[in-house]
DNA sequence: AAAGTTTTGTTGCTTTTGCAACAGAAAATC
DNA sequence: GATTTTCTGTTGCAAAAGCAACAAAACTTT
């Protein structure tokens, strides 16, 4: 997906880098951040996932966002005016490089090589962003969970150019992921099994249209 | 809410500009371009306001994203992989920077006073762009329809600083952008006036809680 | 390998949402 | 300023989604 990015030159960049970089490993469950205004805090998984959650007041958890490899999260992306806590946990053992950064522009005075670098890939990194986001819209706007499921579906097998692929997450997780109720996701599930629209064993579905 | 982008010195910058970039009005309801992989066409709205709308296979109508002035679109931000046609409409009269690129980075052979304006301001217009994305999606992740409204409405609220703000489109179309049934939300919104939530006037709504 | 935990699969019942249809209001067009 | 079109507000009914609860399977942890 990133054609010219490359995390390894990243990390490589980043060994005898500026003060403002910070590399952390995260266990399963921990919290990797929060958003909170003002902290100013740019981040880039360089491996595992994790996903951003929103707690309301109610206590629903719900998965806004899932991050994998290479993928950028922080507060600059997000506009930190409600009430809710964002967090973002770790879905397995993650490293992450946590930059704390003072302006938008993301101009390091030292300038040294990570920053030129950081500066010359954050467009593509966040257009990267740009297109997940529309997509998500796109799905979330769908309106019945069938539509949802196949839309997520077709997505998947586009993506790995196969028919049959691995969902990335547990079923529970897609059901917040499309904002969906479990129990009423895995009906529809049975019910596009039983149509011959799917076949499905475990994470792995196989589209059987078109 | 661009606190260092200015439309208005873009458009000086424009004036004597490289023949890359193409200033052109459309009138309401005329579509302005329609998102084709390959096109490389990126576009800047200068005045008016315009959706990007999908219609699917069965000539459902979607609204995926309202723009308003400053606001950046075209294909870069989107994964063009599905069936459906997505096109942006104008709502309204309006003026549309439209800039054709050749690679993802924008850089500009000739180095023009556009370009470098336009470099300096990307990151900034993109970052706009994923904010209001991210809002959108934890609009859509909540599950009810009130949920929605009264996050939208908290949104406004938030924006203009006060209880009492005006929905910047038609109640149809709102419906459209928060993904759910027009008279299932009309049937909502009376309910909330009954329950004192809120109190509304035509588009202006006056929020009662809190 | 046993115990505990999380995930999956299922179902009856309730609530919410969506659909269809219509009338009046408002806006746009002629 | 009359006519056509779009938007708003409403409702009965049908369909879909959500809730709650439970058992079995899969996975962690001890």
């Amino acid at each position: 997906m990133n054609l010219s990015f490359d995390i390894e030159d990243f990390l490589r960049d980043f060994e005898n880098s500026c003060n403002k970089v910070q590399k952390k490993s995260f266990e399963k469950n921990q919290v990797i951040t929060s958003y909170i205004q003002k902290r100013n805090q740019f981040c880039i998984l360089i491996s595992g996932n994790a996903d951003l959650v929103r707690y309301d007041l109610n206590g629903n958890r719900t998965i806004i966002d899932h991050f994998t490899k290479n993928d950028v999260f922080g507060e600059v992306f997000y506009d930190v005016t409600t009430n809710n806590e964002l967090l973002v946990e770790a879905k397995s053992t993650c490293e992450v490089l946590i930059y704390s950064y003072q302006n938008i522009h993301y101009k390091c005075k030292q300038n040294c090589k990570f920053h030129q670098r950081l500066t010359e890939c954050l467009p593509e990194l966040i257009l990267d962003k740009v297109t997940s986001l529309n997509m998500r819209v796109e799905l979330l706007t769908k309106r019945s969970t069938r539509d949802k499921l196949l839309g997520y579906f077709n997505l998947l097998s586009t993506r790995t150019l196969s028919k049959t692929f691995k969902l990335p997450f547990s079923l529970t997780d897609l059901a917040d992921y499309l904002s969906v109720d479990r129990s009423a996701m895995m009906r529809e599930l049975k019910l596009l099994k039983e149509e011959n629209f799917i076949k499905k064993d475990g994470k792995t579905i196989t589209l059987l249209y078109k």
